[in-house]
DNA sequence: AGGGTGACGATCA
DNA sequence: ATGATCGCCACCC
């Protein structure tokens, strides 16, 4: 069977941020890895930066942390917690808003 | 072609 | 906890 995987880099990515649901979170390395881009976080960032109409606020670093300086951290800090997400200290309480996605849906 | 860069991540001092 | 380093890789001069 013709294997698929002609669908971009890019639109894997944006597809996986898109599955996370209001309320919660992910991390760069979590969606390239949910992308079938394994170790290319930097990818994710990179179309996130490029990418419009995508729920950016929702993407951490490991751990939880915000990426970002100055006003846009501060920015990314307030929709979160206007979406219900909790902080703990500077990082986000993964333990209970850190998305998962299913893994046979890896690609499509 | 080659070097610098970055919304990363893991590891080490 | 903080900062340095290294690995990784697509992009931009």
């Amino acid at each position: 069977m013709p294997a698929r995987k002609q669908l971009s880099a890019e639109t894997r990515i944006c597809s996986a941020i898109l599955q996370i649901p209001r309320g919660k979170v992910s991390t760069y390395g979590a969606i390239a890895k949910a992308a079938g881009l394994p170790g290319h976080a930097r990818q994710v960032a990179k179309v996130l930066r490029g990418a419009y109409g995508l729920p950016w606020q929702r993407v951490l670093g490991s751990g939880g942390e915000i990426k970002l300086r100055g006003d846009s951290a501060l920015e990314q800090r307030f929709r979160l917690e206007s979406e219900g997400v909790r902080f703990r200290g500077r990082k986000v309480d993964m333990k209970a808003h850190e998305h998962k996605f299913e893994k046979p849906g890896a690609r499509r």
